[in-house]
DNA sequence: AGCACGCCGACT
DNA sequence: GTCGGCGTGCTC
């Protein structure tokens, strides 16, 4: 449905319109509406740009803006198909950029990244059998005509499969007179989800969670914690709250991070609602992606779950957002425009007036803090459910209990080990560290590997013999030879990677079946499903893996988590390093002992006084998070104070430290907020680009945008330099 | 983001 | 003598 044309006239009664393009460009450009093309701010339209025809949005008229002058404006080529781009949508748009300093262009891009979704779906291509043409009949030709012979027209791709023929004979036949060309309607794209089917059984404690997430849904805009130990049915509880917004007729939006790795959710989804939801994330096809963003623009995508980026599909009528994990790092884009889809989703929901749960069992202290100055409501699931007893976490303090020579389990952590798998029970080891080992070093000269490009070491990856940077790519054969000093043999692998960590653990466990989970072994949603299959089906008894291996993935015969290196995240002057840890490990602590089994984690620390470790042993979250809270706002760290990072790039270092001294003297000054830097990013070289970082740290209540954007409006960038912004930073990069 | 225009090395 | 490298700059 159209709002009427509220575009503006010019004074020669030529009709104005303001188009915002997915480009970077500092605002929206003007265009004439053709006589007799009436325009409407969502409109999708194809202008005329330079050389060449673009897709843009017709954007709503901006006040104060000086209009570019009439002659210069060029017509509008034509108005697309497509349902307009929601106003709360565009109102996002325009917040996003307002609040990440990027231009507007930019953000809008992430919103119609879409190529080809903007004219409708094209009737699929089917053939009828016609009757006998010319050309002789041949097996392929008469498995065609069986399958065809009476029946409905069939699309391509269903014959190809069904009378196991390639696409050639099809179009040979058609051409030849056998078969005729038809055009079916195209599939719809979702099912809805089936809301009469009954849900799980819900606890006590579940469906009081449920009723009270339930009774927000329709009546307007408020955030939710949804906090409860791994195990305790959260996913059932908001569940419930999406089966509510459904039946109110709204869609709903679910974000998880990495998607991708987490079939185990689309199973319990398609359990409860009998369908599957459209999915949205980095890794679907290109036709895939193009029916996910239509269907949710039309309506169609009852319910959307999907990594951050799915926060900008154009939903027209959104009841619903729920952020799963919403303490989870994945939800910080790092490139091109930063944002926290975290904080925009909650955005998104206010802009929308619509309810939001964030959900988590180790909250971010944001949401925390959030929850105690009263701006958001929290609902506790305060036990696991079914029973189920939480993991008992142990610290094993490796200055005592200390491995042998180049090994990284550690005698307790080998007997707990030993007693699990004689008991015929899984165990899972953690280490964070991809490859066989982090660093190679000369023993004769002290020669280091490290990355052409980056301030990296170069990771030995035992399989395929190659040196690898884990930030830009590069690698290289593992040379036997130090390149520096010309000794042969004296190269040696230093610290552990999963890797290595596995070739120990089979000399250890010689009957054991191994198996290794990172990214580098498991290519794909498919292939992680395929491995994870296997553990549940007891074909593996100890599992070894990175991260990958800590999220969303239920294993039920587990009973053992080993954490190698509890400290690893410990390391570099990250303000969230305790934080990321505590959730990190509780998270990968909680894949252990679900079912009716207790379960044991361990965690290989050289420092068991940290409070994170403490607090993992002990379970006291809260005290915790009180400690990690006392330590922020006594440095006016967030959340009790606001921080922007500029960084600053070349690959001119000279030219940069230029820059970033004209940027010193021009940065700006006053009450409430300091500026800190340059100092050299966290990567100081990333593919081959120098990166410095300034940091303006802020008291609470003074925003850093009109800070950043003056500052950056005093200075000129050179050309062969770049300038990221980065609001509300979070770790390196 | 494209695509143009614009000044310095190896080819028919 | 040209073809072409991609560095800066503009697109309503």
């Amino acid at each position: 449905m159209r709002s009427g044309a509220t575009s503006s006239l010019d004074l020669n009664g030529q009709t104005r319109v303001a188009v915002l393009l997915p480009l970077p460009l500092p605002g929206a450009y003007d265009y004439r509406a053709p006589e007799g093309l009436a325009l409407a701010p969502g409109d999708f339209v194809s202008i005329p740009l330079g050389a060449r025809e673009v897709v843009g949005v017709v954007w709503d008229p901006a006040l104060g803006r000086s209009p570019v002058a009439a002659a210069r404006l060029r017509d509008v080529s034509r108005l697309l198909p497509a349902p307009p781009l929601p106003a709360v949508s565009r109102r996002f748009v325009d917040w996003v950029a307002g609040y990440t300093l990027s231009p507007p262009g930019a953000v809008l891009r992430m919103a119609m990244s879409v190529p080809g979704a903007l004219v409708p779906p094209r009737p699929l291509a089917a053939f009828r059998w016609l009757a006998a043409g010319t050309g002789k009949s041949t097996p392929a030709r008469e498995r065609v005509r069986a399958v065809l012979r009476d029946g409905p027209p069939r699309p391509l791709s269903e014959l190809v499969l069904e009378a196991g023929v390639g696409p050639g004979v099809i179009k040979a036949m058609a051409a030849a007179g056998w078969l005729e060309a038809a055009r079916l309607p195209p599939a719809p794209a979702f099912a809805a989800p089936d809301l009469k089917r009954k849900g799980p059984t819900l606890s006590p404690a579940q469906g009081e969670a449920a009723r009270s997430l339930s009774g927000d849904i329709g009546h307007g805009f408020k955030t939710t914690l949804l906090d409860g130990v791994t195990g305790a049915g959260k996913t059932e509880v908001y569940f419930e709250a999406i089966a509510a917004a459904l039946d109110s007729g709204r869609q709903v939006l679910v974000l998880l991070p990495e998607i991708a790795l987490s079939a185990e959710w689309l199973e319990r989804f398609a359990a409860r609602f009998g369908v599957a939801p459209a999915v949205w994330h980095s890794e679907i096809s290109p036709s895939e992606r193009r029916r996910a963003w239509r269907a949710a623009g039309d309506g169609e995508a009852r319910v959307v779950v999907g990594a951050r980026s799915a926060l900008f599909l154009p939903f027209p009528d959104l009841g619903l957002i729920v952020v799963d994990e919403e303490h989870d790092g994945a939800y910080k884009q790092e490139e091109g425009v930063i944002y926290q889809a975290r904080d925009m989703a909650v955005v998104r929901a206010r802009l929308g007036d619509i309810p939001i749960v964030l959900v988590s069992a180790t909250p971010s202290l944001e949401t925390v803090r959030n929850v105690a100055t009263g701006r958001y409501r929290a609902v506790h699931l305060a036990h696991r459910h079914a029973g189920a007893s939480l993991p008992l976490v142990a610290a094993v303090d490796m200055r005592r209990d200390r491995p042998p020579a180049r090994s990284w389990l550690s005698p307790s952590l080998r007997q707990a080990l030993t007693e699990t798998l004689a008991a015929g029970d899984q165990a899972m080891l953690f280490l964070n560290r991809r490859g066989y080992a982090p660093l190679t070093l000369c023993r004769h000269c002290g020669h280091r590997f490290q990355c052409p490009t980056c301030t990296s070491w170069l990771v030995e990856h035992r399989f395929g013999a190659r040196l690898r940077c884990h930030h830009c790519g590069f690698e290289m054969a593992r040379p036997d030879v130090c390149p520096a000093c010309a000794t042969a043999g004296e190269l040696a692998a230093c610290g552990p990677g999963v890797e290595r960590l596995a070739e120990e653990a089979a000399a250890l466990f010689p009957n054991a079946r191994i198996a290794t989970m990172t990214s580098d072994t498991v290519a794909g949603p498919r292939a992680a499903e395929a491995l994870i299959g296997r553990v549940r089906a007891k074909e593996i008894d100890l599992l070894i893996g990175t991260q990958i291996i800590a999220k969303g993935h239920n294993f039920p015969g587990l009973t053992l988590v080993g954490v190698v290196d509890a400290d690893l995240g410990l390391i570099g002057g990250d303000l969230r390093a305790a934080e990321r840890t505590y959730q990190l490990l509780h998270q990968v602590g909680g894949r252990a002992g679900r079912a009716d089994r207790p379960g044991r984690v361990l965690l290989q620390t050289y420092s068991a006084d940290h409070p994170a470790m403490m607090a993992l042993v002990s379970g006291d979250r809260d005290r915790f998070l009180e400690q990690e809270a006392a330590g922020r706002r006594e440095a006016g760290l967030p959340p009790f104070g606001r921080l922007a990072a500029l960084i600053v790039s070349g690959g001119d270092a000279g030219a940069l430290d230029r820059f970033c001294r004209v940027l010193s003297r021009a940065a700006p000054r006053g009450e409430g907020f300091t500026v800190l830097g340059p100092a050299p990013a966290p990567l100081a070289i990333l593919r081959g680009r120098h990166r410095r970082r300034f940091l303006l740290k802020c008291r609470h209540d003074v925003r850093p945008q009109p800070l950043v954007r003056a500052w950056l409006a005093g200075v000129k960038v050179p050309g062969a330099l770049r300038v990221q912004v980065d609001i509300d930073p979070y770790g390196f990069l």
